[in-house]
DNA sequence: GCAAAAGTGTTGTTTGTACACCCATGT
DNA sequence: ACATGGGTGTACAAACAACACTTTTGC
């Protein structure tokens, strides 16, 4: 932080790139565009660009994550700084500031455009991205799976009301492995992270099931 | 002196800056220099610096603690990216990469400079850094104490050989608490993470201790 | 009445915590 | 002999993991 030197022959880029997550039907998917320009043209990536002039970070992550899917105010974290960027001699130097979102499948509006069009993708089969996006989706993966064991965060993937079986959908689809119902709902129960919401929902030639929601939807500790 | 925004059109900057770290006599100490320029001149700041041209981030950490330590070759780690930076006006925009570093007390060798002379400083009894700069030091202080449990990390901070006593007083030094011996040492050793080294340390009039090495002199999870 | 998902308890294992005394040495 | 830190075991509590059957509904 501290400013000395105040010639800049090359500044470095400064670029913010989203790792934006949800879970559809028992999947957890990442979005991605397939890029247009060089380096890596046609190949898919993850929703990124520059810093622009005076906005913070968490701004210019908070910004191109409701440019590409319509939504604002949902949980958002840094993951990582990678100082190395692109390997292209065209590319020019700089840091990419990376950040995970996650969001729910149902509020997403995807850009519609032609040229970087954005698409859902599967995180367990994923094709080979551009610069070391896999590296970063893989490490937002890995920070997901442990955030999920210790805080509530799976509230910014479901609607503000969902059934016990929902959530456990959730937790599986990111854990990539089956738990124990019984467990699984003890533990939610005793750990308050929700609670009844009074309602059921009849659907299907079946029992109806239990309403429940995030006693808070904001990120907390458990 | 005009208050109003100059509409600095200059590109961000990125600083590197490090929480340096050690124990010595029971306390958790951090690395500060005396800021001697402007902004907060005569301040207590982290060290830090730009990022050089062509450096990777990780580089310029690693190297910015050999510049005031002396030492390399330890345990360092991205902590956050600052991307708000200095409230004062004429602080320039940019970003801040922190990093936090573990070193053996001993080893280090600290930077003879006049100005910007860098000096240990109980985390403990911090006085107002520059910046935001004790809020990294805060953030630094959690990510160690929760690495501190399912890691090894602490290898970084003590040499080859040691007793359980000393490990134990690097912990607690890092927790500030204190923690029961025979709980401490059975975790310790049915983890694997140390093993001992086969000799005694005679010092004292008291019953020699058992000397003991980490299996692993590098990072790894426990 | 049957298919399909919802709901519900008990038991054993593992992990963590609290706690007090003897041992080897130097002076 | 005494002061100093080194070294050791047990009992209780809490957290976690495994496991199978009944309930409510639509058709």
């Amino acid at each position: 932080m501290p400013a000395s030197s105040p010639q800049t022959p090359d500044p470095p880029l400064t670029a913010v790139v989203v790792v934006i997550l949800t879970v559809v039907e028992d999947d957890l998917r990442v979005l991605l565009i397939r890029r247009a320009a060089e380096p890596y043209p046609g190949s898919w990536a993850l929703p990124g660009g520059l810093l622009a002039d005076g906005e913070s970070l968490d701004r210019a992550a908070s910004r191109k994550l409701h440019d590409e899917t319509g939504v604002r105010d949902v949980y958002l974290e840094q993951l990582y700084t990678f100082g190395e960027l692109p390997r292209g001699d065209d590319a020019r130097r700089g840091v990419a500031v990376t950040y995970f979102a996650l969001v729910q499948y149902g509020q997403v509006r995807l850009a519609e455009r032609t040229e970087w069009a954005p698409q859902w993708h599967s995180v367990y089969k994923l094709p080979a991205l551009a610069f070391d996006n896999n590296a970063v989706v893989d490490y937002a993966l890995r920070r997901l799976r442990s955030k999920l064991e210790y805080t509530n965060v799976a509230y910014s993937l479901l609607p503000r009301q969902f059934t016990l079986s929902d959530l456990q959908q959730v937790y599986e689809a990111i854990l990539d492995r089956e738990l124990d119902k019984r467990n699984f709902r003890r533990r939610m129960l005793s750990l308050a992270v929700i609670k009844p919401a009074g309602g059921r929902r009849m659907e299907g030639a079946h029992r109806p099931a239990q309403l429940y929601a995030f006693t808070k939807r904001e990120p907390v500790m458990v």
